[in-house]
RNA sequence: GCCCAGGUGGCGAAAUUGGUAACCGCAAGACACUUAAAAUGUCUCGCUCGCAAGGGCUUGCCGGUUCGAGUCCGGCCCUGGGCACCA
């Protein structure tokens, strides 16, 4: 038997594979279960680097082991390839923005077949094919027809360096998360969708799914739910009211002011009763130039310029003034909040700033009812109302609900609801996207695009360049841009933004289940024999981004009858991220990145995934260790020669000592077990285990078998190879075939069946006794099962270190743990 | 500031979920094979006292519950992540 070579088996069998269609699945005509493995689909963005191969080839492991736990098993992949990136790689490398992702796309297929993984590629699916995002553009319009795709001008992030605009989501620090580039807020009319309208239940469907807690915890959070109170004060000389949200009703008998956002409904409409008009345009004009990151550089220094307007507080019939300030915000609440400075931070800071008047409503736990002075006595997490007529002496929580019941009683105001999170901006001003299937009619307004013509397909356009003035590069397809209106028939425009690539992504899982249809999304049947998504491994940075927006796309289509079910995924499992050898995050300007072709052709793509997987924890982040692979490779080099040992001489092959025959079932017992919890690196622990006890021992054929299928997930090529050598020895194959041709009668490993274990030969018949004397280990003993405590008294007090260490002193307690421990307590 | 996750040998880590802490691997050291090196194999390898037999200590720190705590409870200190002038 040659040297293990994984160079030469590896292309082999990958070969071998793809032509027998091993990992094609059918949808049915089968009697397994069905099971879509789902892992995020690559960007292609050039080269497959190390982060692709944790992310895929460790969940193949899991895979791998479904199919032979006897699930038809769909291990999908395709490429989120729209987006940004291609544009600025094109205009730098003069190429057009499909050449160069087409031309990424093709590599990176290869790479990924390098990796050894159960792909179906019959299933692929890529963004920028006409027949795939002719359904993005129909979900557009289907949403669009349910009132959840609108257009409103709203104020944006808007990045100046990629002259596109942004959502929330993707504002880092005030930053694009693309570029770096300082946000700034403009005011534009953007298509949205309405995610808000699901906002309760984005929450709430969280509860039945098998997510981890930090996933969860951080769509709470950003969605961000406060229940709260909007009330009304009437603005004092005029007709006019104020409307302000607040989540501490209790302590507006402290209220001594209220502030309003710069660019907020109320300063747009009552600016002619200021009475200082031009002093507010300034600091409106000031406030609006400052950039978010600006003002978190400005730290908490509060600034404000008074209106001249009071508002009446109904409870205390004190006059508050009103000033206008950009430490608030117009997009949380009424874009308006009342200062209560004895019981707010911001508020205090503030009318320390103004020399405004600081009433203290609340006390805490020592009852210290002095004036407030100081910034640090604002700080009270709970505590009793005071100074507030009919609700002092109340706890501050049935305070606020009293007091609420209360206005709304009186009618001046009524509970509402509020949320961090905000409609989806989906427009962005750029080129290389999905058009949004919309025209502009001059008689009709936007009108949705006939179902009929879709896909609308993007212009092959050779200036793509973004532009400042807020519109799409499509503008300049002047050809493209003419349409009829679909309303009148009149010449129209076509509208110009693409679509925000998260929304391609939003609804990729589907597609997998019927990727060819022409006539639907995907059929119903093929979605019910598939979906929902059981386990979706990916990134912890998606957890408010794609996850959250796939999860309102799948509730929108579900509330429109068009998908049966209403949360995507079922179960999700988080990877952690690969660092470079410096502990630092791989980046091409630090030097620090290392090639997983490299490091394939150095240790074969088995060694490198095996590796992946035996780093720890698959949720945890780990830096590449150069020497820690050899490990993996030197375990795979025994188990080749172990296997050479055995095959040369066939006597050894036949039979084995009973503690060889425990080890592997031992192995498959706790390789199973660990690789149904997705604990990989045990699984791989487990398996170095096994070797290591059966390495110098004879072995059945049963057992030699065994050992090999629990190998096949986690190193699929040299498993197979194993296997394939294995049949040629035993005669069961005819022809013998050193050129690497696999004859017609083989059967892959990988169609095995995942092995049994035999429970009663792992229960050993006597057991480990662990002795302690005052909870210190002193010895341990083989015992006989299942003796009684009399008898293992006898035995353990017999003990010669037992006895050393008691001592001759008296037994206060015996502990007795059947056939496991004793504890004598002296 | 608020909310998560985590802290175990020189390193990555394991621990039957309250029962022998450190499995498996990396690195290191010694030996064998070799003219030599590499590769491979065998042994040592938490800290500490001891020639040894053997003993003491050890899971970020302090305290508690328990016959028994890495694991449970309370307080604190670090590290990583998310949110953040959200009213």
């Amino acid at each position: 038997m040659p040297k293990y070579n994984p160079a030469k088996i590896e292309k082999k069998w990958q070969k071998y594979w793809e032509d027998e269609k091993l990992y094609q699945v059918s949808d049915s005509g089968h009697d397994k279960k069905n099971f879509m493995l789902l892992v995020e689909f690559p960007y292609p963005s050039g080269d497959l680097h190390i982060g692709h191969w944790y992310a895929f080839s460790v969940p193949d492991i899991y895979g791998r082991y479904l199919r032979m736990s006897g699930f038809n098993v769909m291990y999908p992949i395709g490429f989120d390839a729209f987006g940004l990136p291609a544009e600025n790689a094109a205009i730098k490398n003069n190429i057009h923005p499909r050449d160069w992702t087409e031309k990424n796309i093709k590599n990176m297929s290869k790479q990924l077949r390098s990796m050894g993984a159960a792909f179906d590629w019959t299933r692929e699916v890529s963004t920028i094919d006409p027949e795939y995002y002719k359904w993005t553009q129909w979900i557009f319009l289907q949403l669009y027809k349910a009132g959840l795709a609108y257009r409103a001008e709203t104020l944006v992030n808007w990045c100046p360096k990629d002259m596109t605009v942004l959502a929330n989501e993707q504002v880092i620090d005030g930053k694009c998360d693309r570029c770096g580039t300082a946000v700034e807020q403009r005011n534009l009319a953007q298509w949205m969708f309405k995610i808000t309208s699901f906002a309760d239940r984005l929450i709430e469907d969280m509860k039945d799914l098998d997510w981890p807690d930090s996933t969860k915890l951080a769509q709470k959070n950003w969605i961000g739910k406060s229940e709260g109170i909007n009330i009304n004060y009437d603005v004092d000389g005029t007709d006019k009211q104020i409307t302000v949200y607040t989540t501490r009703p209790d302590t507006n008998f402290g209220a001594t002011f209220i502030v309003v956002a710069p660019d907020s409904q109320f300063v747009k409409e009552n600016k002619d009763l200021f009475s200082n008009p031009e002093e507010i345009e300034k600091y409106l004009s000031e406030s609006r130039k400052k950039s978010d990151l600006e003002r978190i550089a400005e730290g908490r220094k509060k600034t404000g310029v008074s209106t001249g307007l009071y508002a009446v507080n109904n409870l205390t019939e004190k006059k508050m003034p009103i000033y206008v300030s950009d430490f608030v915000l117009a997009s949380v609440g009424t874009g308006a909040v009342v200062g209560v400075p004895g019981h707010d931070i911001r508020d205090f800071e503030f009318a320390q700033e103004k020399g405004l008047e600081v009433i203290r409503v609340v006390v805490g736990k020592d009852g210290d009812d002095s004036p407030i002075t100081k910034i640090e006595q604002v700080q009270e997490e709970d505590g009793t109302v005071v100074n507030s007529q009919f609700i002092n002496g109340l706890n501050i929580h049935e305070a606020t609900e009293k007091i609420k019941d209360y206005i709304e009683e009186k009618a001046w105001g009524k509970r509402a609801v509020n949320y961090r999170l905000h409609d989806w901006v989906l427009s962005r001003q750029r080129y290389w996207g999905v058009p949004i299937p919309m025209v502009h009619c001059a008689d009709c307004g936007y009108q949705p695009v006939l179902e009929k013509e879709l896909p609308i397909e993007l212009p092959p356009l050779k200036d793509f360049m973004p532009t400042d003035d807020g519109r799409s590069p499509l503008a300049k397809a002047g050809k493209w841009l003419k349409a009829e209106c679909p309303n009148c028939g009149k010449p129209a425009e076509r509208e110009t933004d693409t679509m925000d690539t998260f929304v391609d992504s939003s609804w990729y899982y589907m597609r997998y289940t019927d990727p060819d249809n022409k006539e639907e999304f995907a059929s119903k049947e093929n979605m019910a024999k598939w979906l929902p998504v059981p386990l979706y491994f990916g990134g912890a940075e998606h957890n408010t981004m794609h996850l959250l927006y796939s999860r309102f796309i799948t509730k929108a289509l579900n509330s429109q009858n068009l998908v049966e079910f209403s949360e995507p995924f079922l179960g999700r499992r988080n990877h952690g991220v690969i660092l470079g050898p410096n502990n630092q995050k791989m980046s091409k300007s630090k030097g620090n990145v290392v090639d997983p072709d490299e490091q394939v052709e150095k240790f074969g793509a088995d060694t490198v995934r095996m590796y992946f997987a035996f780093m720890g924890p698959y949720d945890q982040n780990y830096s590449w260790n150069f020497e820690g692979v050899v490990g993996v490779r030197r375990f795979l080099d025994r188990v080749w020669n172990f296997t050479n040992k055995l095959i040369t001489d066939n006597k050894k092959l036949i039979t084995e000592p009973v503690e060889t025959r425990v080890a592997i079932h031992k192995a498959i017992k706790n390789i199973g077990e660990a690789v149904k919890s997705h604990k990989f690196n045990v699984g791989v622990s487990e398996l170095m285990k096994c070797l290591n006890a059966i390495e110098n021992s004879e072995l059945s054929v049963l057992s030699y078998q065994s050992f090999v299928k629990l190998l096949a997930p986690f190193a699929p090529h040299i498993a197979e190879e194993l296997w394939f050598r294995l049949q040629m020895q035993s005669r069961i194959l005819d022809s013998q075939s050193e050129s690497g041709q696999v004859p017609e009668n083989y059967t892959s490993i990988h169609a095995e069946k995942w092995p049994e274990f035999d429970e009663a030969l792992l229960l050993e018949e006597s057991a480990t006794l662990v002795i302690q004397v005052n909870g210190k280990f002193r010895d341990s003993i083989k015992v006989k099962r299942g003796l009684s405590e009399e008898e293992i008294k006898k035995i353990v007090l017999a003990n010669e270190k037992v006895q050393k260490a008691i001592d001759n002193k008296e037994i206060k307690k015996f502990v007795y743990i059947q056939d496991k421990l004793t504890n004598i307590v002296v």
